[in-house]
DNA sequence: CGTCTATTTTACCTTTAGGTTAATTAAAAA
DNA sequence: TTTTTAATTAACCTAAAGGTAAAATAGACG
């Protein structure tokens, strides 16, 4: 019933399962085949397929072609959305927080916040 | 086929649909009787009720009660653990990570990250 | 060409997610 | 006690998620 979702919900959805965060950890440490990504795992390669399929769906991966290989790498870009997010929530948890708001401003006074 | 979802799972589950983070949005305003909180959409009661109980499931609120009224309050806690999640990922997009790194060591110097 | 390796597609299955309407419970209030 | 307001439960529906096995595609190589 949700036909088009919004980047965040997709950002979310992808990372709600353990094995999709665990090729992104896998590729934080470089660039892996699918092979070498499902290697982990007792499931099937179709279904790692899937997984990668979802993760570039939510742009975390990028894929590449090396003669029969499909070389997967690590974007991101995606996670930055979520950190934005999730900081907003940030003084509900951090009494420290806007000590830490206010070095932010004072160490990158050009990254302007949403 | 995963009956028992690990915390982390649950958590980025329960966020990864708009009316949920509308929900926690609001809540970051107060707490909220499950009609406030129902106000804005346009989908039934039963609806709100089971996206409250998925927040719930993921410690994201609390409820409580007054007369007949089911008040909801937000818990940040499970969004502090997503939080810690994404700042492992952190550099591979802010190359000024280090920099942050190291002042928050020297801020808070007795709070360990796992 | 035929074959081996890497990966995807197809077709299928089962469970879960998100929604509905109608009925039920709970507490206040007339 | 009957009614009204607040919220949940029950029963149901459809679509999507995550998995499988088997077949198909793509490219390297003997």
């Amino acid at each position: 019933m949700m036909q088009q979702r919004d980047t965040l919900s997709t950002t979310f959805a992808a990372l709600a399962d353990p094995t999709r965060r665990a090729i992104l950890a896998r590729l934080a440490a470089g660039e892996a085949s699918v092979t070498e990504l499902a290697a982990p795992f007792s499931i099937s390669l179709p279904a790692i397929t899937k997984h990668l399929k979802v993760l570039e769906g939510a742009g975390l991966i990028r894929r590449g072609r090396q003669a029969q290989w499909r070389p997967c790498t690590l974007d991101a870009q995606p996670l930055r959305d979520v950190a934005d997010w999730v900081q907003q929530y940030r003084k509900f948890w951090d009494h420290n927080f806007d000590r830490l708001e206010e070095y932010l401003r004072e160490m990158h006074p050009q990254e302007k916040k949403s």
